[in-house]
RNA sequence: GGGUGAUUAGCUCAGCUGGUUAGAGCAUCUCGUUUACACCGAGAGGGUCGGGAGUUCGAAUCUCUCAUCACCCA
């Protein structure tokens, strides 16, 4: 005998285990002959990761549609790993040799590190997949891999290689996100823009030589508001240190303001004053006329947008900053400098990137500083020289202009710093050129995002994708296969000696040649993913069988990590796309729909909920929640209650137990006879058929709604209380074993439906029915999921008449106050030959349900009776002298009114001849059929109240 | 500023291609040791589907618009 309630901690650990040794999860287990394959890679999580309610919704249902395609016989894979997250991992291992008081990472040198890199990934990586396993994961844990492991590096060189020699990789300098925390590159992806408390400071540029103009100002109209005699043109700027880097002053070309003076110089109001730079004014689209002052000083080296316009203008960009964002403090003093970019401007003709680069614009004074000291200390000096804008203060003093504003700010998502926008040497990918097959893949319906509308986020982005900075200045990664001849000359190759044969090719002879420093970025190796985790290059089996995989499951927040870079590479390399759909789910949120972090304190452990609830109710909670295009605000009351499902599954069992519902090898459930379990072997074909479809769909909320509904509305409610009568008689009659069987046989059915989702208790049951009755084949994780071929024999309108009967007399029962205690008699008015064969059919379950000793079928209603319609037939509970005849009154009256509104409803569509003539015959014919039934009701309803009233 | 999505019962949400008497769970109220289950059972109350306009015979569902919120990208 079962206990009362499922020990979810005690049994869950131990049923793993024995999925695990009988090697249910390993790829192809419990495969049919001649069926398909169904394969999924997980979306590989971080090495230093743990599991956040994101991971396990994710998760859970790749978990669902694995459980569900193993048990249809399919060729499953479903194959995990993880990624080497060079940022990540190389943070997690420098902090814990500081907190250790170990040599820090350059101390202890690039080789060391590495070492210690891989000693820390032996012991602490990974643990989310022992976390995953708590959830009841059954990916081939045999097969994991790791983006740094041997096979997949041998991946990424080739690939590396290949689109180098193809010219899809190049070496560049270009303005990329620096993080000046780890002192190196990252991707737009990672940099967090915020808003934040900042100031825009108003300067003056003077022109060249004291020149002036005339100032003027206009409205709308072409009134002039103002006008001016300047020596200057006013700039307004959030990074004053950046001044120092200025190559132009830019306006737009329809700004009439500025039309004297475009093409002339200003001098950049910082600095020793011998050495006042002086750049250009310039026209460009990119200034807008009605910001600030209108003019933009352009710092092509420190800001995005700035960059683009240099490039357009053939504008220097001066790089003033060191790998720690610090003001630089290299290169020859600053009058030298300062010359040279003199003579760039006045020429106009620009010097290469790097003997650019080695021009270090930053005064003496100010070399080395911080940049925000720095900053600090250049609005001082310019403010004492009076090269500020003025305004007034509340007083009518000239103060500095400063406003205080809002301003976006970026910072890096890991190192939660400033990122500094940085002219550097990296390599890049031609993701445009990529981003071509890739797009059209989706485009053309051979990868489908579900839900559909993902698709357009995917093209926004694949549309307006830049070049791919794939360089990371780190230690712990893929190094770039690249080495560098004295003249900087590249070679790529697979390793040293390869490349010194190009060498000695090129140069003619043997030269010393440097290998590159930096690694590639984590998401080109997670880029291989799909075909790398199969074993390409090689022509695996793996590879053949499994790849083109069936599905990638992923939040949205992550589109453009995980599938553009796996379709881009997947295109080029396999010429076939990694996945055929994208399921995008939900962010997992709070219960009141605010992000989840540890900052906010709102983060739920998803392990704290197994602990709790088990891993089958957040399972069930995750996958009834997943409905398409929403996010899901997790409440716990939610698992609660999925818990309290499952044990409702778990008493009905042992209710089964308890009365002989044994499994009979014999079963066959298109062949009962009893009305009731006619009834339920229907349902159950529904509710199976839906819930496959719904899998298939990735309508995951449906599937779990439909097997809640059928377990516990129909099957628990009804068909186990329907049944109680004949399973509790004495003695034996054909009728009690096919409804033990049946109950039996239909608890075997539920377990094999919930098990994807529910996986533990279903297993656990299946386990404790199968010690009676015909032995089991084996675990139910490996059985076959069921179809059926039942046909509906009408079973249900029987059912539903007694349901109603028995719905009915218990709300009267209720509103009139008749305690439980009380059997009552009942007298059946105007019942059809139909209804009298079924009162006659189910007299026993009818009694016990709704607690009456007696039904008998009657001419006239007797007086004082509480009354009810039935269909055609009205219940008398015949209860002279007990029953409040204005309550009755009362309670018929309310009932009287809500038919008449409903028939209402009806009669106003009826009447409207448009409805009539343009709406579908079926439809009119059931609008007409429904008012009739209404109206039918009503007349009943309305005798019944006037019996009440003649009686008062 | 651009984009996307949301707005349905007190709360969290279903409601797919327009035709339901608008549903569920939790919460609420009343009743209940009818021995599978109080992590339960029975019954009940509760919504002019964010506002407005339109298309249609018919709109929670389609269109427009406004409002509020959220997220993404500038």
């Amino acid at each position: 005998m079962l206990e009362k309630t499922f020990d979810a901690a005690t049994v869950e650990p131990r049923l793993y285990d024995e999925w695990e040794k009988a090697g249910a999860f390993k790829a192809g287990a419990g495969k049919k002959d001649g069926q398909d394959s169904f394969s999924i890679v997980i979306p590989p999580p971080n090495v230093t990761g743990s599991l956040h309610m994101g991971h396990a919704l994710n998760n859970t249902l790749q978990d669902v549609m694995i459980r569900y395609h193993r048990m249809k016989g399919l060729d499953v894979l479903w194959q995990p790993g993880m990624d080497h997250a060079g940022i990540a991992t190389q943070m997690v291992v420098e902090r814990q040799l500081a907190a250790n008081n170990e040599p820090d990472r350059r101390s202890m040198g690039r080789d060391a590190f590495v070492d210690r890199v891989w000693q820390w990934k032996g012991e602490s990586g990974g643990t989310i997949f022992n976390q995953l396993r708590r959830l009841g994961a059954t990916a081939d844990w045999s097969r994991e891999r790791f983006t740094m492991d041997e096979g997949l590096s041998k991946a990424v060189q080739k690939v590396f290689i290949q689109l180098y020699n193809e010219g899809l990789i190049y070496r560049g300098k270009r303005l990329v996100n620096w993080d000046p925390k780890f002192e190196t590159a990252i991707s737009d992806l990672e940099v967090e823009n915020k808003e934040v408390d900042g100031h825009m400071w108003h300067f003056k540029y003077p022109l060249a030589g004291g020149e002036t103009y005339t100032y003027v100002e206009k409205d709308e109209d072409g009134n002039i508001l103002f006008t001016e005699e300047r020596d200057y043109i006013s700039i307004a700027t959030t990074r004053p240190e950046t001044m120092l880097g200025d190559g132009a002053v830019a306006v737009h070309p329809s700004d009439e303001r500025y039309a004297p003076i475009v093409g002339k110089l200003c001098e950049i109001p910082v600095g020793p004053k011998e050495h006042r730079r002086l750049i250009p004014i310039i026209c460009d689209e990119y200034p807008d006329p009605d910001f600030g002052s209108g003019a933009v000083k352009i710092t092509g080296a420190h800001d995005f947008n700035d960059y683009q316009v240099a490039r357009r203008n053939m504008i220097p960009c001066y790089r003033l900053m060191d790998v720690q964002a610090g003001m630089r403090a290299d290169g020859a003093p600053y009058a030298e400098c300062a010359a040279k970019a003199l003579e760039i401007a006045k020429t106009g003709e620009l010097p290469g990137e790097r003997e650019v680069d080695e021009i270090n614009l930053v005064p003496d004074e100010y070399r080395g500083l911080d940049r925000f000291e720095a900053r600090k200390q250049i609005v001082d000096a310019i403010n004492a020289e009076g090269l500020c804008v003025f305004a007034k203060d509340e007083e009518g003093n000239d103060v500095p202009f400063v406003e205080n504003k809002k301003i976006m700010q970026p910072f890096g998502d890991r190192s939660g710093v400033v990122i500094e926008p940085m002219l550097t040497d990296q390599w890049f990918a031609d993701a445009k050129t990529l981003a071509g097959p890739a797009i059209d893949s989706v485009r053309e319906g051979r990868t489908k995002f579900v839900p559909q509308n993902w698709e357009k986020t995917y093209f926004e982005w694949m549309e307006n994708i830049e070049p791919w900075c794939i360089s990371r200045q780190l230690w712990w990664g893929h190094r770039i296969p690249a080495w560098f001849g004295p003249d900087d000359h590249i070679f790529v190759a697979h390793d040293d000696a390869e490349a010194a044969e190009q060498a000695k090719a090129h140069y003619g002879k043997d030269v010393d040649l440097k290998r590159d420093e930096d690694v590639l970025d984590t998401w080109f190796s997670s880029a291989l993913w799909p075909f790398s985790t199969l074993g390409w290059p090689d022509k695996t089996p793996e590879l053949e069988r499994y790849y083109q995989t069936d599905v990638l499951v992923t939040g949205f927040d992550i589109i453009f990590f995980w599938v553009a870079r796996m379709m881009m590479m997947s295109m080029h390399f396999m010429k076939e796309e990694p996945f055929h759909t994208v399921y995008v789910h939900a962010l997992v949120r709070d219960e009141h729909g605010a992000k989840m972090s540890k900052s906010k304190g709102n983060v739920i452990d998803p392990l704290d909920l197994v602990d709790e609830y088990g891993a089958d109710a957040v399972r069930f909670t995750l996958t009834a929640m997943a409905a398409q295009g929403r996010d899901i605000k997790l409440a716990t009351s939610r698992v609660a209650g999925y818990r309290n499902f499952g044990t409702k599954l778990w008493n009905a069992t042992r209710f089964t137990q308890m009365n002989g519902c044994e499994r009979t090898a014999e079963f066959d459930p298109s062949t009962v006879k009893e009305t009731v379990n006619q009834w339920i072997v229907t349902e159950l074909a529904k509710a199976a058929k839906d819930v496959s479809d719904a899998i298939e769909a990735y309508r995951f909320n449906d599937a779990a709604n439909t097997l809640y509904r059928f377990v516990w509305n129909l099957y628990c409610d009804w068909y186990i209380e329907l049944s109680k009568p004949v399973l509790q008689a004495e003695g034996e009659s054909a009728a009690k074993s096919e409804t033990q069987a049946c109950a039996a046989w239909v608890l075997d059915q539920i377990c094999l439906l919930l098990h994807p989702i529910m996986p533990f208790i279903t297993e656990e049951l299946w386990a404790e029915t199968g010690k009676t009755g015909p032995a089991r084949k084996g675990l139910l994780i490996l059985e076959d999921w069921p179809s059926y071929d039942i046909k509906d024999t009408g079973a249900a309108d029987d059912i539903n008449w007694l349901v109603d009967m028995i719905t009915a007399i218990r709300s009267i029962r209720s509103e009139m106050n008749i305690k439980p205690s009380t059997q009552l008699k009942l007298e059946v008015v105007g019942a059809s030959d139909e209804t009298k064969a079924r009162l006659a059919a189910h007299d026993a379950i009818i009694k016990r349900l709704a607690r009456v000793e007696d039904i008998k079928v009657s001419e006239a209603v007797p007086q004082g009776s509480a009354q009810v319609v039935v269909h055609e037939a009205t219940v008398a509970l015949p209860l002279a002298g007990i029953i409040d005849l204005d309550a009755e009154k009362a309670r018929l009256e309310k009932d009287l009114d809500k038919i008449a509104k409903v028939a209402e409803k009806f009669e106003k569509k009826l009447g409207n001849e448009k409805f009539v003539a343009n709406a579908p015959a079926e439809i009119v014919e059931e609008q007409k059929a429904k008012l009739a039934e209404q109206n039918e009701l009503k007349a009943k309803v309305q005798e019944a109240l006037d019996r009440i009233l003649a009686a008062l």
